[in-house]
DNA sequence: GCAAAAGTGTTTCCTTTACACCCATGT
DNA sequence: ACATGGGTGTAAAGGAAACACTTTTGC
């Protein structure tokens, strides 16, 4: 039996906290498909190369960030036949958590909000959106949070990290005692920060990845995100949305 | 420049509770490498085929649970150059919550108990735990355990799932409380179910994705501590043939 | 002194936990 | 009657939310 080979790729959805904006890492593209569209940095993989090590090299080589401190982690893999038209692609997505960062070595990269992001080539806005989402509910139950910030932080830096990728408020006494009382999520230094008020204690990441209990984000508004219509197979229900992430819940057949 | 092309194919972590234990779908591979050891069922990807669709038909074809009820949910992806030894393969997981099932049409598929799948084909093994785990932690968070159960269920066959998935106890009457109080999770048939005491109240799934604020599960046994005893569901003999008849049903046309 | 930000104390509310107790059926 | 499992009531413990208040800097 023959077995269809097609091109994989890994696309990036970096994301930062900068300027009081999520943002993500893009390009212009200024050829061929989606031309002058925003697009998430790629490439494909080598035959030798294991995914993350495609991911790492996308990040160093193409995204122009070699050395910097990104947590990666796979989000999840897009393969609809058309999604570019040129030829079949199978792209595994990876999440990258990143502080603000100096500019990266590749001048046409640029850290973009992601709300502006309305418009990308390919399903790039999709993944985007699945980055976010992922990103979003993370900090609810990991430590992640602090993969936004500097090596050296203060608990007003992570709360913004915090208010700016959930897009609330928070109440800075409830949620300083709220990440200081947890276990090794955070690490005092020693040092203090000044700036404005009275100085403030630095601390670096703890070896905690789980936030235990959590710390859940105010659900407010009511469900918003509309799930992609998924063209179901025989009678399975296919709930493509990714973890977390809206109604997925379709009626068997 | 060159682009490789890889085979992608689709593998499935279908899982289910029955008889006091999480088990998953696999069949025992008579040829070709790791010859005798257990596998997932898994095929690859079609040119013109979406990855949903290619689970749904792996589920159906190669699973053989062609007309079954079965949550189906991308994992993650696993590429490892080595992971094939006769050729690269990118395979794309999906995870599956089934509840009690008749056997597959594929005679050689059967459900084992995860406990006991320690060796596996390729990295199954690893796949297999990663699924398990999802399903644990989705329970948690998501109103998925009810994928577990049949389309009419009690509270307490609801209960059961989580002990066994999670290999903890839950009080009773607090897990009712709980699951019957949370908005959308549980909608009540009416009708009722009799095996030995009071008759218990039949519930249906809910449009409910998540359940918030979450359930979370113990946390407090260490690693080594001995898992409490679940005591086997009643008279199992009897409501799997019950079970058996309401779903060989013929399909509807 | 005053503004600004850091951090602590305290009260209220809500959820979870533990468990006593009643309910409805089969034998 | 009694065993069995279904379901409710209730009090204690723990965390979250709201907010008064103190601390420590810059100007």
């Amino acid at each position: 039996m023959e077995v269809p080979r097609v091109a994989v790729s890994v696309d990036l959805v970096i994301l930062t906290v900068r300027e009081s904006h999520l943002s993500a890492l893009v390009w212009r593209r200024h050829a061929g498909p989606h031309r002058g569209l925003w697009a998430l940095p790629g490439g494909f993989i080598r035959l030798e190369e294991d995914l993350p090590a495609t991911a790492a090299r996308v990040l160093s080589e193409r995204a122009g960030l070699p050395d910097a401190p990104v947590h990666l982690e796979q989000l999840r893999t897009y393969g609809y036949p058309d999604r570019d038209p040129r030829q079949r692609v199978v792209s595994v997505a990876y999440l990258g958590l990143a502080p603000d960062l100096p500019a990266p070595d590749q001048p046409q990269m640029s850290w973009q909000p992601v709300g502006g992001l309305t418009e990308l080539a390919f399903d790039h806005h999709h993944i985007l959106q699945d980055g976010v989402e992922r990103a979003r509910a993370k900090l609810e139950y990991t430590s992640l949070g602090a993969a936004f910030c500097r090596d050296e932080f203060t608990v007003a830096e992570l709360r913004r990290v915090y208010e700016i990728v959930w897009d609330t408020r928070l109440d800075p006494r409830n949620f300083h005692r709220k990440v200081t009382g947890a276990q090794r999520f955070l690490v005092e230094t020693g040092s203090m920060s000044s700036s404005g008020g009275r100085p403030a204690q630095l601390y670096r990441r703890g070896d905690a990845d789980l936030l235990h209990p959590p710390m859940l984000r105010p659900r407010t508004r009511s469900a918003g995100a509309v799930a992609p219509e998924i063209p179901d197979g025989p009678a399975a229900v296919v709930a493509d949305a990714s973890l977390l992430v809206g109604a997925n819940r379709t009626p068997v057949a």
